[in-house]
DNA sequence: TCTCGTTTGTGCGGCATCGCACACTGAAAC
DNA sequence: GTTTCAGTGTGCGATGCCGCACAAACGAGA
C-alpha cells in the first residue's frame, strides 16, 4: 500500500506550489499511500500520526459532537492537505477525516512536519495559508448552516465536490451527502429532484452527473 | 489612548503563559490600548495593522457574508487574541471583530508578529496553539448552527461570555445578542424569557444577572 | 413631571425541515 | 430468471423559526 514518493512533479497542488529546492528536500519524508473509499484518517480526540497530501483522493472533514451529530467542515482534494490539527500543535481534534473518493496521497510524518514548522520557511507560510483555508471553509460552514437553505447548500457541496474531480460524476449516495451537510436523506432526495428538475443535474442511483 | 505597556503581568493569560524572558522581550513592542465598545478591529477584505491581546475587553468575532448575513465564529476575551489572519498570513478575511465590552488590550504590530512566528519559538507555538482554539470554535459555531435549537444557542453563548467576564453581569441588549447568534430579536427574547421563568438568570433592559 | 426614543413582550400566518412510514426501482447475487 | 436489498421517491403531522406588526415598559433628558 506504501511505496516511496518518487515524482517530482506531485499531483498536490500544495506541494506543487514549492519551489523546487524546498520540495526536493521533502521529497525523501513522503511516502505514496492509496486511499480506500471510507477510510478514516483520523477520529476525534485521538492524536493523528501523518499529514496527507491527497492526489486523487478526496477527503471530507466533519466536525462531531459528543451525541453523535455531525457537520462537514471541509471538503479537501488535490489543492489541500487533511491534519491541520498537527499544524496547530493541539493533541486533540473534535474532527473526523473521511475518504470520500478512494484515490492516491503522499503522507508526511508528523515529526517532519513539525521540525518543518520551527524551521520558519516558505513549508511553514504554505502551511500556514492552507490553514487559512480550512479556517475560512469551517467559518463559511458555519455561515451557510445558519442563513442557507438545503437547497442552497446541496448546491454549494456539488460545487465544492466538482472542484476536486477532473469530470463531472460524482459517486455519492444522497444518505451519504446527508450525512455530511448534518441533515435528512428526505431533504437531499427533494432538493436534487429539484436540480434535476431544472436540468443541472442528473441522478441515478449514487452517481451524479452535473 | 495609547500609552506603553510596562506590566510585568499582563491581564492577558496568552501573555502571561510566556516564559519571563520572551515576555520582556515582546514588552517593548507591544502598545496598551483602550477600546471603546463598538469599535471595529477589523472589517472583512481589509488588512490588519495588529495583533489585540484583550486585558479586560472582550471581543467578537463574527463571520459575514458577502448580503451581510453574520454568525459569531468566536467570542474571545483575556484568555485570547484578536487577528488571527495575521497569524496565517493571507491578507483578507471574511470577519469583523467587534468590541463587546469595553476595555483594555494591549496591541502588537502586525510586523512584529510575523517576524515572531518565523523565530518559531514558545511564541509560535502558543500562537498556534490559540489559533487552534478559534478553528475549534468556529467548528462549534458550525455545529451548534445545524444542530442545536436557538435556545441552547442562548445558553452556550451566555456561558461563553460569563468566562470571559469577572462578575456575573452581562451589558447586552437582546438585538445585539440576536445579531451575534444571528438568529431573531423575538427569538432571543422568547428564549431569555423561559431562562428566567426557570430563574436561570434575570433580565432588565440591557442587563443580565446569571 | 412629562416626553420621547429605546428596549422588550406578544400574537399570527407562513415556511423549511424533521421524524416516521411506506412504496417503488434498479442492480447485483443466487 | 428470481430474489434480495440498498438506494430512492413521496406523503403527513409536528416543530421551530421567520417576518411583520404593534403594544407595553423603561430610562434619560428637558
Amino acid at each position: 500500500m506504501a511505496r516511496s514518493a518518487s515524482s517530482f512533479r506531485p499531483a498536490n497542488r500544495l506541494l506543487a506550489s514549492l519551489p523546487r529546492a524546498e520540495l526536493a528536500r521533502l521529497t525523501p519524508s513522503l511516502e505514496h499511500v492509496d486511499l480506500p473509499l471510507g477510510q478514516h484518517l483520523h477520529e476525534p480526540g485521538s492524536a493523528q500520526e501523518h499529514f496527507y497530501f491527497p492526489g486523487t483522493s478526496i477527503v471530507s472533514l466533519v466536525g462531531v459532537l459528543s451525541n453523535g451529530d455531525a457537520t462537514e467542515l471541509s471538503l479537501v482534494g488535490c489543492e489541500g492537505g487533511v491534519g491541520v490539527g498537527l499544524i496547530l500543535g493541539g493533541e486533540t481534534t473534535l474532527t473526523r477525516a473521511t475518504v470520500q473518493n478512494a484515490g492516491t496521497a503522499l503522507r508526511w510524518k508528523a515529526a517532519a512536519l513539525k521540525r518543518e514548522l520551527k524551521h520558519g520557511g516558505v513549508v511553514q507560510r504554505m502551511l500556514l495559508r492552507y490553514m487559512q483555508a480550512v479556517w475560512t471553509q469551517t467559518a463559511q460552514s458555519a455561515l451557510c448552516n445558519r442563513h442557507h437553505t438545503l437547497q442552497q447548500q446541496l448546491c454549494r457541496w456539488l460545487l465544492l465536490s466538482l472542484d476536486r474531480v477532473d469530470n463531472n460524476v460524482l459517486r455519492m449516495t444522497q444518505q451519504l451527502i446527508a450525512d455530511m451537510i448534518g441533515v435528512r436523506r428526505e431533504g437531499v432526495a427533494l432538493a436534487a429532484k429539484k436540480l434535476e428538475i431544472v436540468g443541472w443535474i442528473s441522478y441515478r442511483r449514487g452517481v451524479i452527473v452535473v
